[in-house]
RNA sequence: GCCCCGAUGGUGUAGUGGCCUAUCAUGCAGCCCUGUCGAGGCUGCGACCCGGGUUCAAAUCCCGGUCGGGGCGCCA
């Protein structure tokens, strides 16, 4: 919506929410808004049907009008003397109306007022909470994530495929997955495309990425855990951990890079939100190539230099990323963990030891700050490779053939990872809650809308 | 699964055993004024999560439940 002035004398019919209906005599404002932005619809009772204006001056706020009338310069505010007057204003002088929806009252939750409505409220009623400016914004950027990163990947030469979300076993293992019957059969949903996108590649497809739902019955109540997230999967054949490092943080960077150029609109609108909130605003800062890469062995060192309580071999807690983050704030690998701590599909080089001496793998973590993005590394292509881990994890290859079967007819060499967007998304708007940048989350006592 | 905290009108809150016939804001209804502009003025409406218990007296204390928040574990 341009700001109207060279539209003056021009006839218009706009629709919109009413967000505020003002007026109570010969005359009414409606402040209507849409996709695009807002206008003030002036009407005048002798202007018009009188049954008309008094409709529209008594629909409640939200209600969806239609007005035509006129593009027209709006009546200059009176300033006081010596105040310069502000630049001219354009509304709509209104000369029919149409109610196409009233908006029941009192709204459950105000989409203008000047109260903090609490996150679960908000998500009970999430159809008018994204109503608001700012929680608009975000959900248009993340359009715009999924976007630019489907289209850098597709310019690397991945193509978009779809695995199943109804499965018969574990595909990946290490989590609490929903059961659910399959006409007769148990079945579950999927917790990650892992296996599928692996037998993709290995198929020949070479390069594929998927943008899905991923579903894990772990009992989480975090700011970055939901019981249902869309995960940013990739897999790539003749591929190594470094080389689809290489693809993330490409992949980031284009993203970071686009909306740095031609989405900051919506950005603005996020910032000017939060500094009603007193919040600091959110920059977009494109992230310098390439990202730091901190292997584990040296993440331990700086966590035990930052006085935390830790030994190679354990996993790098929550508090442990504090540590880390504090040194690394923005985006930063961690590749290079022990092959103990990884799962049985995960690549090793014989003779790659840590400063302890245990075997290291070729599974990488990107955090960015304290939180885990992405989790990816090398697969282990040989098949007798992968039983001889099941074997040294205490696990049954034969309860591993639905994997391990896949791998028996050549197999390249691959490598792939999974990224959260919406704790992309976090990172991008400054949500300090996954669920402020998932439209309808599900996580443990919701399930509804 | 563990630890801590919380629940008051539609929404956000004040309230720490009697001052509560419960505060304020926003909202809603109505009136006045008005080409308003985060309009203004006046009047009104509307709430102590559920179930037990303690007490002369409970929004307030205790127990259980439900729901929510924060932290941890685990992960994306």
């Amino acid at each position: 919506m341009t700001d109207g002035g060279d539209m003056v004398g021009t006839q218009v019919t706009l629709a919109g929410y009413a967000e505020s209906v003002r007026g109570r005599g010969g005359v009414c404002f409606v402040m209507l808004r849409d996709g695009t932005g807002r206008i003030q619809a002036f009407l005048k009772r002798d202007a018009m049907d009188e049954s008309v204006f008094e409709s529209i001056q008594s629909s409640s706020r939200e209600s969806t009008i239609s007005v035509t009338g006129i593009v027209a310069q709006k009546r200059p505010p009176k300033t006081p003397e010596g105040v310069p007057a502000p630049p001219p204003e354009y509304e709509v002088s209104v000369s029919s109306a149409e109610i196409l929806a009233l908006a029941e009252a009192p709204l459950p939750v105000g989409v203008v007022d000047d109260v903090n409505v609490g996150l679960d409220v908000r998500l009970d009623n999430r159809h008018l909470d994204v109503r608001r400016a700012h929680v608009n914004a975000m959900f248009q950027l993340r359009s715009k994530v999924l976007q630019y990163g489907r289209e850098h990947l597709i310019e690397e030469g991945f193509s978009e495929m779809n695995s199943p979300k109804i499965i018969a076993s574990a595909s990946e293992g290490g989590t609490n997955l929903f059961p659910m019957m399959y006409f007769d059969t148990p079945a579950y949903l999927s917790q990650s495309p892992q296996l599928y996108k692996q037998l993709a590649v290995l198929g020949g497809l070479e390069r594929v990425f998927e943008i899905g739902p991923a579903f894990r019955a772990e009992k989480h109540d975090t700011y970055r855990h939901l019981n249902e997230f869309v995960s940013f999967d990739i897999e790539a054949a003749w591929c190594d951990d470094e080389d689809v490092m290489g693809v993330l943080e490409r992949m980031i960077h284009s993203i970071w890079s686009r909306i740095s150029a031609d989405d900051q609109d919506l950005v603005d609108i996020i910032n000017t939100y939060r500094h009603t909130q007193g919040l600091e605003s959110v920059i977009v800062e494109v992230p310098e190539l390439p990202f730091p890469r901190i292997p584990y062995d040296d993440a331990i060192k700086i966590v035990k230099e930052g006085g935390g309580d830790i030994e190679w071999g354990d996993d790098i807690e929550s508090h442990h990323c504090d540590l880390i983050a504090s040194k690394y704030p923005g985006f930063h690998f961690i590749p290079r963990w022990p092959m103990s701590m990884k799962p049985f599909y995960i690549h090793h080089k014989e003779g790659e030891m840590g400063s302890t001496g245990g075997q290291l793998s070729r599974g990488f973590d990107l955090n960015y700050g304290r939180d885990e993005m992405t989790s990816g590394g090398q697969r282990e292509h040989r098949v007798e490779v992968l039983e001889q881990n099941l074997r040294d994890m205490d696990l049954d290859p034969d309860d591993f053939s639905f994997y391990t079967d896949g791998f028996r007819y050549g197999a390249p060499p691959h490598a792939g990872w999974g990224l959260g967007v919406a704790r992309l998304l976090m990172v991008l708007t400054g949500a300090g809650n996954v669920r402020e940048v998932v439209l309808f989350p599900r996580d443990r006592s919701r399930v509804t809308p």
